[in-house]
RNA sequence: GGGAGAGUUCCCGAGCGGCCAAAGGGGGCAGACUGUAAAUCUGUUGUCAGUGACUUCGGUGGUUCGAAUCCGCCCUCUCCCA
């Protein structure tokens, strides 16, 4: 079971809650993303917690080839396993379909994937999917889809569709019958089903009108920012969002820098997870309030500054930029810990300064003097 | 004292007469990264002039049309025997 709750909208900007077996989120959220039940980077879930983290996203291919769901259900479940106690959610492996595209075989029960720990064949069905996220015990399970690559022709995206629809059906179903089984070791989990429809707006709106009839607690948008123009996306979102239902989370996956976030937001979106804040910090790629940076530039090398003199995170609160880049350059593992509290700190308030203006009126002046500046490189 | 081997561009290290400004690493300097096969990947790294020129392979003097590559001497280092 979960509840959304909309406290506030400014255009289409919504400020809300969502409520779940494991706590409530304020929306706008930014969803951390610890694919393998770990935040890479070497933070554990108090470290999430410091960085104002709400909701932990794990995904469910990685941890079913590894440590395998059965593993991770013998602990408590992920929440357990993690020492994460607030809301968790699970992708299904769709976004694998995608990734993992030269190592998988696509087919109407499921797909068929190469092992890239061992090279073993993995079939995951929508069936399997939402089982392996119900042992995994997640509060959010993702159905099962193809995340559909751009450019992909408007036939093969119908067709893909078509598919990505009967397997919600299926997750759903299997959902049911799992909460029904009393096996379920999360017995209040929910499933958020995804929009698909590549770069095509009528694919798009077919598609999301047809998953809206199933009530499902949230929806998603999925396969964008995915090699496709940033206009692009926005425009897809344009066109999806009103058929949205308007009382149920919106979730732009996968998305992304703090401009798209802003723009997301400004077209109606609540939830987005992305690796950027993460991955982009190991490799010494920091966000300020002033545009991003790369911490490892010899224009560095003597900045006794913090990262970011707006920022009261850990980092900026006691290290200096020279240090930093010191770390980056020694290959010290504590400069991928540092740059990603920080980075994902910076997302956290990032979206509490969303929530803050829209609960104030301001998100629109919040968006003009931000949304451009974030986006640059200094 | 005798014998053997080695000195290459910031570092390690390949090259052993022309296709060598010199492989490959490392380091440096930049760039990329959007539901994470990513502590990864890409570009660049003698100088100046933009399809060329100049300087460079311990030093120096030779051989040769041409040398980092061959020869003499010198310097330095390593190993072995006294």
């Amino acid at each position: 079971m979960s509840t959304f709750e909309l406290l506030k909208t400014e255009g289409r900007a919504r400020r809300g809650r969502f409520e779940c077996a494991h706590g409530c989120a304020e929306t706008p959220v930014f969803m951390n993303v610890g694919t393998q039940a770990a935040i890479k980077g070497g933070l554990s879930a108090f470290d999430l917690e410091q960085a104002g983290c709400q909701i932990e996203l794990s995904n469910t291919y990685h941890l079913h080839l590894r440590p395998g769901e059965e593993v991770v259900r013998s602990q408590g479940g992920l929440h357990a396993f993690m020492r994460w106690n607030r809301p968790v959610l699970t992708d299904s492996g769709g976004f694998q379909v995608f990734s993992l595209s030269s190592l998988r075989k696509i087919s109407e029960e499921g797909v068929t994937f190469a092992s890239y720990v061992d090279g073993r064949r993995i079939f995951m069905s929508p069936e399997d999917s939402v089982k392996i996220q119900s042992d995994l015990g997640s509060d959010i399970a993702m159905a099962f889809d193809e995340c559909v690559e751009n450019p992909s022709t408007h036939e093969y995206v119908r067709a893909s569709c078509a598919r990505t629809e009967r397997w919600l059906e299926r997750c759903r179903d299997e959902l049911a019958r799992l909460a029904g089984s009393g096996d379920a070791i999360n017995p209040n989990q929910v499933l958020f089903g995804i929009n698909q429809g590549g770069i095509f707006p009528d694919l798009r709106v077919e598609n999301m009108k047809r998953i809206a009839e199933l009530d499902l607690p949230g929806y998603a948008i999925g396969g964008l920012a995915v090699g496709e123009e940033t206009l692009i996306m926005y425009d897809i979102i344009e066109a999806v969002e009103p058929h949205m239902p308007p009382d149920r989370p919106r979730y732009l996956m996968g998305v992304g820098t703090p401009a798209n976030i802003i723009e997301a937001v400004y077209r109606g979106i609540d939830f987005f997870d992305c690796v950027m804040p993460s991955r982009n910090a190991r490799h010494g790629h920091l966000f300020t309030w002033d545009g991003c940076i790369n911490i490892m530039n010899a224009k560095y090398q003597r900045d006794g500054g913090p990262v970011d003199a707006g920022c009261a995170c850990h980092v900026c609160s006691n290290f200096s930029r020279a240090y930093l880049r010191h770390l980056f350059k020694a290959g010290e593992m504590l400069a991928h810990r540092l740059a990603v509290m920080h980075n994902l700190f910076f997302y956290n308030n990032l979206m509490a300064r969303i929530r803050g203006a829209i609960e104030d009126g301001g998100f629109g002046a919040f968006r003009e003097e931000h949304a451009e500046r974030l986006a640059r490189r200094i």
